[in-house]
DNA sequence: AAGAAACGCAACCGCGGAGGG
DNA sequence: ACCCTCCGCGGTTGCGTTTCT
C-alpha cells in the first residue's frame, strides 16, 4: 500500500539546492505565498517536487528562520518539552520561535541525545550513593542528570507502567532497577507514591493544554519555570532560581 | 601529514490525515 | 462512501566538515 512516489526522477533536480533554485523559488514566494506547493515547483519553473520545495523553504529560505547556535536556554526548553511530548518535533518547534522542527530534530540526534546517554551514566552512578545525597543534590536540566522534575518522573512512570519515557529518550531507556531504587529510596523519604504521582500528573495534564495554547515563547518558557518550581516544592521545597536567572 | 572516525545538517522518503470532487 | 491530491510530519540517509589518532 501507502502512497507512489511524488515525483518521477528523470525529469527533477534532486540533492542540494543552488543559489539560482533558491532565488527562483524565494521570488516566486515573495509574489505568490506559500500555497500548493505543487504548483510553486511548477510555477516557478523549478525542477523540483513540491514537497522539496517546501522543506527548502521552510527550513532554509523563510526570513524569520534564526540562524546560529541554539542557546542554554533553547537547550533546557527542548529537553524539557521533549520529556513531555517525546518526537513531536514540530510542536516543539512551535515553541521556540525561529527554530524548525528539521533543525531541533538533527539538533536532539546528534548532541542531546549523547548528553542525555552521558547524563544517564552519570545518574546512574549518583544513585549508587547513599539516597540522601540524591535528595540534597542541585538540579540541573542542561546536563540531563538530576532534576526533581526528572526525580518524580521517574517515580510518576514506575506506577504508571512506563507509560512515559524517563529521561527523554524513550527509545533508549528499558525498565530498569535503577528506576526502582530511586521509587524504593527516594519517595520514602519525601510524599507517598501516589501524592507524587498524582501531582506530576495533573501538572503533564497543565503543561499539555500549555502547549496547545496561544502563550508565547517567552511567556511559556516562564511558565515552564513556573511548573517546575511547583515539582520542586513537591518534593523537598527547593526551587529553580538558578534557572530564572537565565530569563530572557 | 594522512587516513579514520565522528559529527552536523540539508535533503529525501514514506506514511497518515485532511479535504475536495 | 470512495478515491485522489496535497500537506505535514518523523525517520533516515548521504555527504561535507571537523576532530582524532
Amino acid at each position: 500500500m501507502g502512497r507512489r512516489p511524488r515525483c518521477t526522477k528523470e525529469e527533477m533536480n534532486n540533492g542540494p539546492w543552488t543559489a539560482e533554485e533558491d532565488k527562483m523559488l524565494t521570488d516566486y514566494i515573495k509574489i505568490h505565498g506559500e500555497r500548493k506547493w505543487c504548483n510553486v515547483a511548477r510555477k516557478a519553473g523549478l525542477k523540483r517536487c513540491g514537497n522539496s520545495c517546501r522543506l527548502r523553504w521552510l527550513n532554509y529560505l523563510r526570513p524569520d528562520i534564526k540562524r546560529g547556535n541554539i542557546s542554554p536556554a533553547e537547550e533546557d526548553l527542548i529537553i524539557r518539552l521533549h520529556r513531555l511530548l517525546g518526537n513531536r518535533w514540530s510542536l516543539i518547534a512551535g515553541r521556540l520561535p525561529g527554530r524548525t522542527d528539521n533543525e531541533i530534530k538533527n539538533y536532539w540526534n546528534s548532541v542531546l541525545r549523547r548528553k542525555l546517554i552521558n547524563g544517564k551514566q552519570h545518574m546512574q552512578n549518583t544513585i549508587l550513593r547513599p539516597s540522601n545525597e540524591i535528595t540534597s543534590s542541585t538540579t540541573s536540566v542542561s546536563n540531563g542528570a538530576k532534576t526533581n522534575a526528572v526525580t518524580c518522573k521517574m517515580i510518576f512512570e514506575t506506577s504508571r507502567t512506563h507509560e512515559l519515557e524517563t529521561f527523554g529518550s524513550n527509545a533508549l531507556e528499558e525498565p530498569s532497577k535503577e528506576v526502582s531504587f530511586v521509587n524504593d529510596n527516594v519517595i520514602n523519604e519525601s510524599k507517598s507514591k501516589e501524592d507524587c504521582s498524582q501531582n506530576f500528573s495533573s501538572s503533564f495534564n497543565y503543561m499539555d493544554e500549555l502547549l496547545m495554547s496561544g502563550v508565547s515563547g517567552s511567556d511559556f518558557w516562564k511558565l515552564c519555570m513556573f511548573y517546575d518550581n511547583i515539582v520542586a516544592r513537591c518534593n523537598n521545597g527547593s526551587t529553580n532560581d538558578h534557572l530564572d536567572k537565565r530569563l530572557p
